[in-house]
DNA sequence: GCATAAAATGTAATCGTTTACATTTGCCTA
DNA sequence: TAGGCAAATGTAAACGATTACATTTTATGC
């Protein structure tokens, strides 16, 4: 490959100049630039990027870790941090670690393989935590947290998310207000964090009334269609039946619709539900879908502006959680239930 | 940060010694193997992945380039790229690029910045070709391209993916063949060149048969839920009406369902429709979708060794394309016409 | 035309690894 | 114990860019 030698040679100049004209133009005079510009052109030179960065020692990249591609959640949030990251010339590498994949480890591995000036995790991180990750000093790269939160267990990171456990209890009021008193919870695996708070919150606003609180059932639908049809098959076997499930996303809010239907019941006739998220299949499920709306583009953005904040300024470097509005969109899977 | 020559001062050996150790464990003496691990532990080092990727002009990345996270069809194929990379210890990293912004400029660029040993292109290419796309010669990293195909424009590539074309057309037969003449498709942007295959499909199939060469309709969906829906509304308001709608993807086939059953008709009573992809949405829309299944993990797979292969060897690149089986799924979106 | 400042360019060190080659060490055999 | 060979280690040059500093060229004012 030509390096930046062979057309500091071809151009008659000595590399720093090349450099400068690919840096700097303006440090060097029109008629070597012109000279060096064809050299350029001529030898179809690119600059390499690896050796760039490593001698900058920054890459102008910014990794985000995803628990999954083609999780339509993730949609939005990415449009955020793209838009952001483009207006500030930054280059985001996705990366795709399954849930169970992750640990704290593999976190650490990333930060300090420095090949990237930043991470924003969007996914929950194991408790099993690590110097890196614990204490906001020997980050070699700033890492902030986006929609999820963090393992308690853990030294608090700076994150963006909507209060998960007050949206939860919000959802869950709601069903309640709407007369439901056997409402069911069909949540995701321990290990995404995000999804126990949201359990907490619906454990919240089922505990607060004393005609709730006994009936209290929570299964665990793994985050997938699947998973999540298999819990509704378990919950509406069970007497008395719940006549409201509300499940810790859409995707299982989704999997619960078509298993109650499936079953011949209706929805909302016989059973309402009511999902989280707000991805877009939600307003097109039969019926609509009940829902929580999170600010998804919202919290890209802001996530990636937090980052950029702590590459720029170490100093900066917080441990604050940021916490956006959520809404509670009303469609019509949820319906007063009446004895 | 700690370098390498740290750690080789403290252990009081030659940097040379600790990259052996780390490289190369065998090839240097017990007794400095432990001096230097335990350098390492002390210090905490953990190598310069720029600095050696920069040095060994190798990055054991690929990049897989998607058009949009969120998009439920890549999550197998990911699987399947993500599993092989696995075994073969290379690492993938995920460049979303908008369908609207990709260009062979920019396809280019990557290549040529020499940060991934290859790409996977999950996405169409527009066919402003350049140099390093044509021909199978000058280009310094090799690209296969996955699920989609090339612009004849361009020189071709290598590409795993299904005979779109064929698959359409089967699907088109099959609504032919349970009594449907007016069958109408609702495809993609110009960009998405898998779409067009589909398209053409689909007119193949209707232009063979005189009982339907009449009825050739096809309305512009944009890949998406609610152009899928506005396309469907064009659709049942013309007349004489579709009995059956083919949709280019199931996401749009999704929006078509629900526009249809907006306007007060059913599925597949009045209109019946068909997806493609077989997305895991797809068994569960109300009705469940009758589609056309890709073999996505294969695809994945598949495309993963090819890029290998040509990283590996330089002289294995070819151009070939690779075709996989396809599978007509039928579910209950289809109901036989009679008039 | 000369002194001086400013602008342009060049020189060479540097970033952290790897690795070809040179040197040292250790071991075995005669 | 010397000689020879293999194993272990060290030395130093790369990789391709950037950049502090030194030097040269150009412009400016008198």
């Amino acid at each position: 490959m030509v390096s930046i030698n062979h057309v500091a040679e071809i151009a008659g100049v000595s590399n720093a100049t090349v450099s400068r004209c690919i840096n700097d133009p303006l440090k060097v005079s029109k008629r070597t630039r012109a000279k060096v510009q064809s050299a350029i052109a001529d030898t179809g030179y690119t600059a390499n990027t690896l050796a760039r960065s490593f001698r900058r020692g920054k890459t102008n990249m910014i990794m985000v870790v995803i628990p999954s591609v083609g999780d339509p959640f993730f949609t939005l949030v990415m449009e955020g941090i793209r838009a952001a990251a483009k207006r500030c010339g930054y280059t985001i590498m996705i990366n795709e670690t399954q849930l169970s994949d992750l640990n704290a480890d593999e976190i650490d591995a990333m930060m300090v393989s420095r090949q990237a000036d930043g991470i924003i995790l969007l996914a929950s991180l194991s408790p099993f935590g690590n110097a890196m990750l614990s204490g906001t000093s020997n980050r070699p790269i700033p890492i902030v947290i986006g929609c999820e939160t963090v393992s308690s267990d853990l030294a608090s990171l700076p994150s963006v998310h909507i209060d998960n456990v007050g949206a939860a209890k919000e959802a869950t009021e709601y069903l309640i207000s709407q007369g439901h008193r056997n409402v069911s919870f069909i949540s995701g695996p321990e290990s995404s964090l995000l999804t126990k708070d949201r359990e907490y919150g619906y454990l919240k606003g089922m505990l607060a009334s004393k005609t709730t609180s006994e009936y209290v059932q929570i299964e665990d639908g793994g985050m997938s269609i699947h998973g999540s049809a298999k819990a509704t098959r378990k919950l509406l076997s069970q007497r008395p039946r719940p006549t409201a499930i509300f499940c810790a996303n859409d995707e299982m809010a989704m999997g619960a619709i078509h298993e109650i239907k499936n079953q011949g019941l209706s929805v909302p006739g016989d059973i309402s539900v009511i999902g989280f998220d707000d991805i877009r299949y939600a307003e097109i499920t039969d019926p609509p879908l009940t829902t929580i709306y999170q600010p998804a583009e919202e919290i890209g953005e802001r996530v990636f502006y937090r980052v950029l904040r702590s590459i720029e300024d170490a100093g900066a470097d917080d441990d604050m959680a940021e916490i956006v509005p959520h809404k509670l969109i009303i469609r019509k899977s949820v319906k007063k239930f009446e004895l």
